[in-house]
DNA sequence: CACTTAAAAGCAAATTATTTGCTTTAGTGA
DNA sequence: TCACTAAAGCAAATAATTTGCTTTTAAGTG
């Protein structure tokens, strides 16, 4: 078979990005943001700028990305016995980390990547559809009643993401436990 | 009365200020908007870029500058006769404009300006608080049953732009009318 | 295991954007 | 009208970005 498959060489690649990656991340841990800058993470990532520039675009891209590696997320939602429960604990959680100052601003460096290609605010929405199909399928399983994936993410996480995007003031955990409880129609 | 009140001179400052907007807006309007620099703008409003460098700092705090003007409403919702039917309206005319091309960009330039002086996202959801406002107190005048602002903005508003800033495709008509329907317990 | 290939990285010069110190201009209040 | 000051202009210095060209390196091939 010798149709020649677009997949190239390249090799390198990986190990570039990677330390891109990790000097962003280093980076932003040590100072503002607004001081980090293309040629300061190629010196700490030991590649060239020029490199950077070819692989991402602009500090705007390279930050979306890094971003939308770090709001994936790392575990299933935890099971706690019921899929109501379940969902508090998630969104409650969920709430947290976005409203925080790091997540917040990772949620803007992924909004603001225009990215036509990469799609990152879809991805991250996606991860969230994901988590909450999680929950849902357990809730299945254990023959409980659960929303449809898609009034979960309009009836809870929308408001949640409003909020801290819009909003002075993000959702205290009392909110999220309202948000939550309107999807089930009745008592505990 | 002679304790200097911090009001100080800066005449031309409203001049400098329209024309840098007017340029701005021109000029998206006219090409991509990665292609808009601050030398570009300040070249079209016939002044400096150091000028637009010392008072807005960088492009970004700029065009959400300019943003958030442009996605002020400039008319009070429609009054079709009911608060259902005058929220229906407003809604599905609210995600036609964000959901647009050059809503979507607004909304990106307003979310990622950093601006912890400025608030302008604050603005924005301050604007479209103020609307619906306008809407239940009409509810209320006529008196009719309404929902309190803050559960319209979570039910109605929030998914809304969530689907327009997270989700690939942008809420349809009848997705808008039915996250209205939510909100009013019987028929018609 | 060479050896070819092409994507990706490096390098450096050219271009463009940003910052900055200093000067000038023009509203404002006396 | 005059003095005052915030904001604008100007230009030199610095920093970031782009670009053409060369070099490196992981795969695939024989």
């Amino acid at each position: 078979m010798n149709i020649r498959e677009n997949i190239r060489p390249g090799g390198r690649s990986a190990r570039v990005q990677a330390s891109v990656h990790k000097a962003v991340r280093d980076l932003l841990s040590k100072m503002d943001r607004n001081e980090v800058t293309i040629p300061l993470i190629a010196t700490e990532a030991g590649v060239t700028p020029s490199t950077i520039y070819r692989r991402w675009g602009d500090l705007q891209e390279l930050l979306a990305d890094v971003a939308v590696e770090r709001l994936r997320p790392d575990a299933p939602p935890k099971d706690t016995g019921s899929a109501r429960s379940d969902l508090e604990h998630w969104a409650e959680q969920y709430a947290d980390e976005m409203a925080s100052g790091p997540g917040r601003a990772m949620i803007r460096d992924v909004l603001s990547s225009v990215g036509a290609d990469t799609r990152n605010a879809g991805k991250c929405c996606g991860y969230t559809r994901e988590q909450v199909q999680a929950i849902a399928e357990r809730a299945r399983d254990r023959g409980e009643e659960f929303p449809d994936v898609e009034t979960v993410i309009d009836e809870v996480v929308a408001p949640i993401m409003y909020r801290i995007l819009f909003d002075d003031a993000p959702p205290t955990s009392a909110k999220v436990l309202s948000l939550v409880e309107r999807l089930f129609p009745q008592r505990r």
